[in-house]
RNA sequence: UCCUCGGUAGCUCAAUGGUAGAGUGGGUGACUGUUAAUCAUUAGGUUGUAGGUUCGAAUCCUACCCGAGGAGCCA
């Protein structure tokens, strides 16, 4: 007999009908009036599946009646219309088989109310909770939705490199790679041979892919990214990951209104999907996790985001009356507190911050006109701040050149990334999505480390 | 990295410097359909670690470890 999936058994087709079904233990209650349920998960979706286990049941004593919360177990039985009121159908078990017991001493995560904190010890079993369950097959469903969107607008997907000799990607500290042995580090005088290392030279853990992309783009027209990507800043915040997820298309023949337009509709597509396709698990965060979520969300798809220039929003923030621990001043970056006042209060929908100032953006951004601005944009949404951050890219290798010295750095180790600009040369845009800082903001969870399945941050690289 | 708060039963949390407690989960018993079942009863502790002050420390002090919130950095 085939088994099935919980999913589907609910859907109540099947009535009447003979059934196979496997999962892990919810829940048991017993009635000594001789009977048992049993709440039987599989992770094919949100809900349990009733189980009414009979005592007269050969292995009632011996075995169902130790089945705590954990337990896996298949059932053999008939789908019933049920006659109490929490569910539409159950299944009547004619044979229980047990595969694994689960301790109730041992195994914290039981029925009671566990903590985050506590279950990000135990990430290799919080996936049986309601909660990660609902995150897991959301994130999903969002990864699934990000492919679904760009290969309808004819975006090929990259598989960027995960290690780079390039020391300069400009997006915070890399983690090394390196087989050397730290105890015989190979030496030229005071300096370490990196001649001697596996790659011939110093090599990282890439910090964005977009540099890679930006060539791919220039000869595809339209190319995404979406991978994994590792800064080693010492960041610890509800906000931030060591290692993340990161998508990042980019446009070849776009500027940067076409690029605010692309990150736009991609969160609304994004949006609108998790509503249609994960129903039961958005209930479960509208109510459990983030009461106005669902309410947020919708407005978020309904509204247009608000396109407002650095300077402008530098001039709102000035004028707000608002106290702010920072005075907000042209020149220095947007803080926490300016965006969540624009998002939360001024707006209260997501805002694209287009033009800022060219001393506090990365090198590969494209020089506005007025010689202080670059067109560089960022997505602002409330709670999470900055979900995406893009730019068109800067197409005049002049400019590009005499940006990189500005900063400091050679030009040397960019030649391939400057030839783009030398031989069919186009203007191109792009952008960077946080994937875990989407998968926040879709569910209201608070926290980053809770919406990937094992979060590595400072000092914590467990399992 | 900085600031603030916290670490007590398997879990969630109480406890003026003076006998370490409750809820929940577990055991046992009761209940003919429960929905976080309910009721009764019972077991469960090196109070994060190492020092110190004190007649006496979960409580005060020092250092360290771990966690949370906020900030910076960013996605």
């Amino acid at each position: 007999m085939k088994r099935a999936y919980i999913a589907e058994a609910l859907k109540g087709k099947d009535v009447d009908q003979e059934i196979l079904v496997k999962g892990w233990v919810r829940t048991r209650r017993d009635s000594k009036g001789g009977f048992s349920f049993i709440e039987l998960n599989d992770g094919s979706c949100f809900n349990n599946l009733q189980i009414i286990v009979d005592a007269d049941l050969d292995n009632y004593q011996d075995e169902v009646i130790k089945l705590f919360p954990g337990s896996s177990i298949s059932v053999k039985g008939t789908l019933v219309k049920s006659q109490g009121g929490g569910q539409s159908v159950e299944v009547k078990a004619n044979e229980i088989k047990v595969y694994g017991f689960c301790d109730p001493d041992e195994y914290a995560v039981g029925k009671q109310r566990v903590s985050f904190e506590r279950l990000r010890e135990i990430a290799h079993l919080r996936v049986r909770t309601n909660t990660f369950g609902a995150v897991t097959r959301v994130r999903n469903k969002l990864a699934k939705a990000t492919h679904d969107f760009f290969q309808e607008r004819g975006f090929y997907y990259i598989n960027t490199p995960i290690i780079t000799a390039n020391d300069c990607e400009g997006a915070g500290e890399m983690f090394r790679v390196t087989t050397l042995d730290p105890d015989a580090i190979p030496r030229n005088k005071d300096e370490v041979d990196y001649s001697k290392d596996f790659f011939g030279k110093e090599s990282f853990l890439t910090v964005s892919g977009q540099l890679a992309v930006e060539s791919f783009a220039c000869g595809l027209s339209n190319a995404y990214t979406f991978g994994p990507t590792f800064r080693a800043e010492n960041s610890n915040t509800s906000r931030h990951l060591a290692e993340f997820w990161m998508i990042e298309p980019e446009m070849a023949f776009a500027d940067l209104a076409d690029d605010a337009d692309l990150a736009e509709e991609y969160i609304k597509y994004l949006i609108t999907t998790v509503l249609n396709e994960c129903a039961e698990d958005m209930d479960f965060f509208n109510k459990r996790i983030d009461k106005t979520i669902l309410q947020t969300l919708a407005h978020v798809n309904e509204s247009e985001f608000v396109r407002l220039s650095y300077t402008d929003a530098i001039d709102i923030l000035s004028k707000s009356g608002q106290k702010f621990e920072f005075e907000p001043a042209w020149g220095n970056d947007l803080q926490t507190e300016h965006e969540r006042f624009l998002t939360e209060k001024e707006f209260k929908k997501p805002i694209i911050v287009t033009d800022y100032p060219r001393d506090i953006k990365a090198f590969y951004m494209k020089q506005n006109d007025d010689g202080k601005t670059v067109a560089a944009m960022d997505v602002l949404v409330p709670k999470i701040g900055e979900i995406i951050g893009g730019s068109q890219r800067e197409d005049n290798i002049q400019k590009l050149d005499s940006r990189i010295k500005e900063q400091g750095m050679e030009l040397e180790p960019y030649w391939w990334y400057r030839d783009l600009r030398k031989f069919g040369n186009v203007p191109h845009a792009g952008f960077g999505l946080g994937f875990e800082r989407m998968v926040q903001f879709v569910t209201g969870m608070d926290n980053i480390r809770d919406v990937i399945p094992f979060p590595r941050t400072p000092r914590s690289a467990d399992f």
